[in-house]
RNA sequence: CGGGGCGUGGUGUAACGGCUAACAUGCCUCUUUUGGGAAGAGGUGACUCCGGGUUCGAAUCCCGGCGCCCCGACCA
């Protein structure tokens, strides 16, 4: 994309109300504007880059089996009464809505109960079993405070994928592929090393249930990591408590000491249920078993957020100039700076490289607008595209091997590396 | 929902109850410039969040509302 292109517009500074680090570089950077509290449109880099998120995770969800779907944010009051979880009283961040018969609705929080009554259709043989289905759909819910920029809103992006299965031992090895997939997740986005599958409490439905949280600052929750994983190395699923359930039982259910436990702060960015067969027996999900036998699925539910890892991914890795995204989630591979010639020698040159990488299907923005090159260069720092191509009179006239063809200077975001590479080796 | 703070051009700030609401930045025009947010000149842009009130006079004081941020509580 040609950065002439993208109507939107770097800011010297973040507006005053934005604390939040992850906010403050995304909108200076043009990558989302809040449009209230808690609420955030997401822009074309923006955009970009969540899609990059989605795309990570949809692949993961395909290799566990998932199947994707999408399901309404407009939800009819009746199911959700079948489950409890209408009343205010019960569930207290509801935006409920009236269809213009005085119909009630509600905009989705979640979608087990939607879900379950629609899989009634599907599911009536074990044969039907196991299931595993998914979408990334927006949540809408009244938090009583917004906070935090884009990592605690209103309305946002979840992938919510839920897993129907036999019996208790099938959906204790689908949540155990989901685990290593939810591993498998953060290791791509680069915040592997940092997050922590959390031990939770397990609400209505079971004892635990599963966080994952990543270390930073910035997050809300208190949570006790487990160092003797950690020294275990590579390949283990890094555990850790969250503050509200640690306690002596915890620990022995565990089989692990206090003294092993360091107290760290974390952001949820995933959470993962066994739901028994509250959402089934409610609604009405049964199979019939090889004798004919009615049994209520065994249910269990995965939840993530685009949105608040996009945010992670900001708070943990962005320097004093700006944004630094790893590749698999930068909105575009390389950012092509042309800077000023006299003669149009530079632009020329820049529009070749630019129509060639393009061909080759790498994402490049193009910085071909007229300014200056410290504007240019700074504005790239704040987007924080992974690699940086500077293509000038100067570089051009550094010849490669094949003596014609000229030079780019690429520059590394994260590193800071520079190196002078002849055009034609890109 | 309890507590605290804050609402002034697009953005960031200033202005004793008193002159045409100031400065920076952004944006527009022209000239010069061009490898780390360039320089000069000229311009554009604000019912000072909304509604009442006090006062000769309100951005400023008072009351009410709305909005935003932070701390806490909450967070299937």
């Amino acid at each position: 994309m040609k950065q002439s292109q993208l109507f939107t517009k770097t800011r010297h500074e973040a507006p005053k109300d934005e604390v939040a680090k992850n906010a403050q570089l995304l909108i200076r950077a043009g990558y989302v504007n809040k449009e209230m509290a808690g609420v955030y449109d997401f822009l074309p880099l923006g955009l970009r880059t969540l899609n990059k998120i989605v795309g990570i995770i949809r692949e993961e969800m395909n290799a566990i089996g998932g199947v994707e779907l999408s399901l309404t944010a407009l939800q009819d009051k009746k199911i959700w009464e079948a489950t409890d979880r209408w009343d205010d009283k019960k569930v207290d961040i509801w935006f409920k809505t009236k269809l213009q018969n005085g119909t009630d609705l509600g905009l989705a929080i979640t979608h087990e109960e939607p879900l379950t009554q629609l899989m009634k259709d599907h599911i009536r043989s074990f044969r039907d079993l196991p299931r595993a289905v998914y979408q990334f759909q927006t949540k809408f819910r009244n938090e009583v405070r917004a906070k935090s920029g884009i990592m605690r809103g209103r309305e946002f992006l979840m992938k919510d994928l839920y897993a129907f299965s036999r019996d208790v031992a099938e959906r204790d090895a689908f949540y155990e592929k989901a685990q290593q997939a939810y591993v498998n997740v953060f290791n791509r986005l680069g915040i592997g090393d940092k997050t922590y599958m959390t031990f939770a409490s397990g609400g209505l439905f079971s004892k635990y249930s599963h966080e994952f949280q990543t270390l930073t600052e910035a997050g809300e929750d208190t949570i006790y990591v487990y160092e003797g994983a950690e020294k275990n190395g590579q390949g283990q699923i890094k555990i850790a408590v969250n503050k509200e359930v640690l306690n002596d039982e915890v620990l022995t259910d565990l089989g692990i000491k206090r003294a092993d436990l360091v107290e760290k702060k974390a952001v949820e960015v995933g959470n993962i249920f066994k739901l028994g067969t509250r959402f089934s027996e409610a609604l009405g999900l049964v199979y019939q078993d090889e004798k004919g036998k009615s049994i209520p699925v065994e249910m269990s539910s995965y939840g993530m957020g685009p949105g608040r890892l996009m945010g992670t991914i900001v708070e943990l890795m962005a320097d004093e100039k700006g944004l630094v995204w790893p590749e698999a989630v930068a909105p575009f591979a390389v950012h092509l700076v042309a800077l000023f010639d006299k003669n149009g020698k530079v632009s020329e040159a820049a529009d070749v490289l630019y129509e060639k990488l393009t061909a080759r299907g790498i994402e490049v923005l193009y910085d071909d607008r007229d300014a200056t090159a410290g504007e240019k260069f700074s504005d790239s720092d704040l987007i924080g595209i992974p690699l940086r191509y500077v293509i000038s009179e100067k570089t051009l006239a550094k010849n490669g091997s094949e003596g014609d063809a000229g030079s780019v200077e690429v520059k590394n975001r994260a590193t800071g590396k520079v190196e002078i590479r002849p055009i034609s080796s890109l």
